[in-house]
DNA sequence: CCAAAAGTGTTCGCCGTACACCCATGA
DNA sequence: TCATGGGTGTACGGCGAACACTTTTGG
């Protein structure tokens, strides 16, 4: 008899509840910030904007949920993803007693698999132009950005969003997006470069100016080793 | 016919699961943080120690049940709380499935009913003798702490663990618990008073010394008059 | 009168912030 | 040659950190 099986009576009085869980994906494209929304064509509120979602099944953890419906999405593995928050009020949900726990991802927008998407009828949304979303999906998405704005701060998650080589207008770019607040282009590099975490390389991207900007890596190893020293990675905002 | 039922048949094919809630309740005495602990005398894991805990039941959301347990442990109604993580791991529970979402709490160590505290086997111990816990409770503990001390340096928290009026040392006291570490008088007093939330009482605490320590209350509309206007608190640590 | 805790100001260095001009190149 | 975006350095003020002596009073 297995250990799994000596207590089960003693929970047995008690409810059982469904339990889903809804994905805030974040991308950075054209310059904006954008959320990976779902045009509901299944029931319930079929023809409304939702996050990605699903129902824990019996036998995989929550962490594990979280991948598994991001990579039914965007075909992606090994993506930067973290808990938010459990949603718990008890009418949330019209059609059942569903407990929801949000996760937020960040992606670089070029690598989804684009047939995926198209066939889960999903689309990319500017954060400054979010449709209605359903049920408290607009409250998680709330949540999600206030998380996002405190750790792009202090955790270099910013590189998540990005393709492994970029420029650092592009950087730069993307935290005036994050902050929606413009920086001082001296300050920032000042900034980041002398945490020294990022490689120059040789290579130059031309697409967006006729004198080129030189790529940059992030350094995975070199910010463990910091990291390692007592280091604190930390962007003024 | 209500809403509800409508689309419960696309939910029922979902699995559904025991939902617990765990709460992490800190108190302040005797120049130590301390976690109130259930000695466990029933099933399962009779004799282990336990955080406080019980099932999410039907018609209550997340919030409601966390403050349900902390008020049949302690008799404490208003009491600041706040949702900390879910857990998810298969076999995080060896009794059953079991998803538990953890709550941390602080209270003010002095107004806790004795009586129900006594009735349930419950037990205050210093964060620095923690005994071994059941299941993943260690762990909600140690992320119960480390977002303390992320709160308690940018958000008036430490208040809620002491008498409504307290004095400056022992203020700092608490702040010295929360992390481990000795703060200067000086800058301390001159950080906190700054701030300008905190009124001087006239009234004096001799318990401690000859000379005694002015009492100070924390004022809550100042506060809030402060934080509309743009002010941040921040204790620098 | 003395031990024990409360209370009080100043100096220094660093970091965040403001700010303006030259460079490279494709069209 | 000129328009466009990329790249660079310096000065100032404020805040966090270090630091030592006086005051009060019960025993």
């Amino acid at each position: 008899m297995t250990p799994r099986k000596s207590h089960v009576e003693l929970y047995k009085k008690h409810h059982k509840h469904f339990i889903a869980i809804d994905c805030i994906i974040f991308g950075f494209d054209e310059g904006e910030l954008k959320l990976l929304l779902i045009k509901r064509n299944f029931e319930p509120a079929k023809g409304q904007w939702s996050l990605m979602g699903g129902f824990l099944d019996e036998n995989e953890s929550l962490d594990e949920a979280g991948y598994r419906i991001l990579y039914n999405l965007t075909g992606l593995k090994d993506i930067y993803m973290s808990q938010l928050h459990s949603h718990g009020e008890v009418n949330r949900d019209p059609g059942a007693r569903v407990i929801s726990i949000s996760y937020f991802a960040l992606i670089n927008i070029q690598n989804h698999d684009e047939e995926l998407v198209k066939e889960n009828d999903a689309h990319w949304r500017p954060i400054s132009k979010i449709p209605p979303l359903i049920f408290d999906h607009r409250h998680m998405v709330d949540l999600a950005l206030e998380q996002l704005r405190k750790e792009a701060k202090i955790k270099p998650v910013g590189f998540e969003l990005l393709p492994s080589k970029f420029t650092l207008p592009q950087l730069q770019s993307l935290y005036e997006a994050i902050y929606s607040k413009t920086l001082d282009k001296r300050n920032f590099r000042k900034n980041i470069l002398s945490m020294g975490m990022l490689e120059k390389l040789d290579e130059k991207e031309k697409e967006n100016s006729k004198k080129g900007a030189f790529y940059y890596r992030f350094n995975e190893d070199k910010y463990k080793e910091l990291t390692a020293r007592g280091f604190y990675f930390n962007i003024a905002i």
